[in-house]
DNA sequence: CTGAAAGCGCTTACAG
DNA sequence: CTGAAAGCGCTTACAG
């Protein structure tokens, strides 16, 4: 069927077809080693050799095998990404960056999802090290312990993102501070009862929420009954459900923050519904600007998170350490931008 | 540091540490090649012996190394995918159904975004083809010639996504016809002067614009002026943008057929601004019952599309192909359903 | 700076 | 049904 160039050799052949780095080496008349070392750039190779190396390599099309390079070197060229859901729209502004950036370098990378479950994560990590990867990419710092030990026993270097860690390499921003602007952008704007609404609640909602406590508790306004914690997934129905709820507590608030733009916008649909006014009753701040939220009716307030640039970093970072670098900074804090629209 | 097994071997050792099938051949007094095959099932081996290998290795801890089988068995246990773009959350629900599926049955998925791009997908497929994964599962039918031949050459098996060939394995829905059925609502509901409204303008846009211009030269209501086609990226704020235009329109359209939800959710908020009432003034439908479609205020009328069905059905299909199976049908029409809501 | 040898951990192809 | 040999295509570790 397909043409296959007719290899009669030895009786035990398992010819493949594939240009190898031993044709290279035969047509540029040195040895595979040489060949294989010019072509990563490894170790000084003499600058006759590597141009015959390369331009051997250019003529044959060769295509370095990723399989037998990951056998011999016991390292591929993988790189595990973990993340925990894509129906959020930030990790996928996450992924897009972190391929856009590790493509380009010669990396292929081996995403898995958690669904915000830690043994699901661990099952996944221990999937993806069996495929010897270069090095990971996890989101947040919460791991296991079994988690944890993977990782430090492979001994690969593992950048984490969107947290910030003394000890470990990782970017993000302090999702408490950025909480805390909101929260206090919604006093200065006169808020006296502030109710916090999220769903969820993996640690990065809970870091928002310590924010959000953290002003409250400074000016005075804290009250425990203005959290609406809801360990369901996040959606805009579930928002709006929230919304429908809250805005019926005595005395009433009249401001609400929710944890995640998602939750924000159906609640300002549901306002919307409810003929409840926004902001002029109740102000609706949401978190992260995702795809929409300039949109809605009225325009939703909320921070802007830089994940785009998250991505971009933690991979760079990672591609530093793999090239055996000490970056700059082992932290990278990227912060954030509170978004001031109609909604507050 | 880490604790590594001291093994003091031959000279040249350069033993990892991993627990290998030589390993449990000795604990279970057979030879490699017959663990090779008890484990992976392969050929018919004495029940007593399967029981042993599969003891030892348990007893050891024995995983496979991925690269070491991809190298002698010229073929990974990788499975490429290829998707448009996954802040189309039409994509997001396909692949996460396809890892779902993929993963228990052993395989990692390479995940390549072609941002609609045929030069874009040709590069990604190249890229994963390097990695001889077993098997690819493609959105939609239109590769480059080169992509093709490049499919057709490393012959292994291929599954189109969204998409129905005669020819090629493949699981999808008629998007003709779904766009067709949603237009004749519209006709049924009483709807003159029907809008097409479309962005990015890929094949499966261009199949819905094809149904929606079959029903209305069949009713006789077709006029090139109500076609509205832009080749930029679908987004809420390019469906407001075009809804502000459409209306405009005289004579005016009394209902617009958005080709994705995002568009046509950018549409609702943008009449609520501008104070249309829809549907009275004008119907709104779109396409892919998106989240949120069922919460934006009206609530949106579309088409449900059975992406995490096609996901799971095209993943199965090539499982079947893997294990050298002949499917029962080599196209799946998964169907689609009419959502009616308050939009129209 | 360059290379011959060995080895990474499996499976294929051949024999029995 | 089972196995000894060879080989997949590279890189490591050692010599020179």
């Amino acid at each position: 069927m397909h043409k296959k160039p007719s290899a009669p050799r030895s009786p035990r052949a398992r010819a493949t077809g594939r240009v190898t780095l031993a044709d290279v080496a035969r047509l540029a008349g040195v040895s595979p080693i040489t060949v294989s070392r010019a072509l990563r750039g490894e170790r000084a190779v003499d600058a006759d050799l590597v141009a015959r190396a390369k331009a051997a390599a250019a003529k044959l099309g060769y295509q370095p095998d990723p399989a037998a390079r990951a056998l011999a070197s016991r390292r591929s060229s993988h790189i595990g990404v973990l993340v925990p859901m894509l129906s959020n729209a930030l990790f996928v502004d996450l992924l897009e960056a972190v391929q856009r950036t590790l493509r380009p370098a010669g990396f292929q990378t081996l995403i898995g999802i958690t669904h915000y479950d830690a043994l699901e994560e661990e099952l996944l990590l221990r999937e993806q090290l069996q495929h010897r990867p270069a090095g990971m990419l996890i989101t947040g710092l919460e791991q296991s312990a079994a988690s944890r030990a993977l990782i430090d026993a492979v001994g690969i270097p593992c950048v984490h993102m969107m947290a910030l860690s003394p000890t470990r390499p990782s970017v993000g921003f302090s999702q408490v501070d950025a909480a805390a602007a909101l929260t206090r952008h919604l006093l200065e704007g006169g808020r006296q009862r502030i109710a916090f609404a999220a769903a969820q609640l993996d640690p990065r909602t809970m870091q928002r929420l310590a924010g959000w406590r953290r002003e409250l508790m400074a000016s005075g306004r804290y009250d425990a009954t203005l959290e609406w914690l809801n360990p369901a997934p996040s959606s805009l129905a579930l928002g709006g459900r929230m919304f429908e709820q809250i805005v019926r507590q005595q005395p009433p608030v009249d401001a609400i923050f929710f944890c995640n733009d998602d939750l924000a916008q159906g609640a300002l649909l549901a306002a919307l519904r409810l003929g409840i006014s926004v902001p002029r009753q109740v102000a609706v701040v949401g978190f992260n600007d995702l795809t929409g939220s300039d949109q809605m009716v009225p325009a939703l307030t909320t921070v802007r998170t830089p994940r785009a640039e998250i991505g971009e970093a933690a991979s760079g970072m990672l591609l530093a350490l793999l090239r055996g670098e000490v970056p700059p900074q082992r932290t990278i804090d990227l912060g954030y931008d509170i978004i001031v629209r109609a909604s507050s």
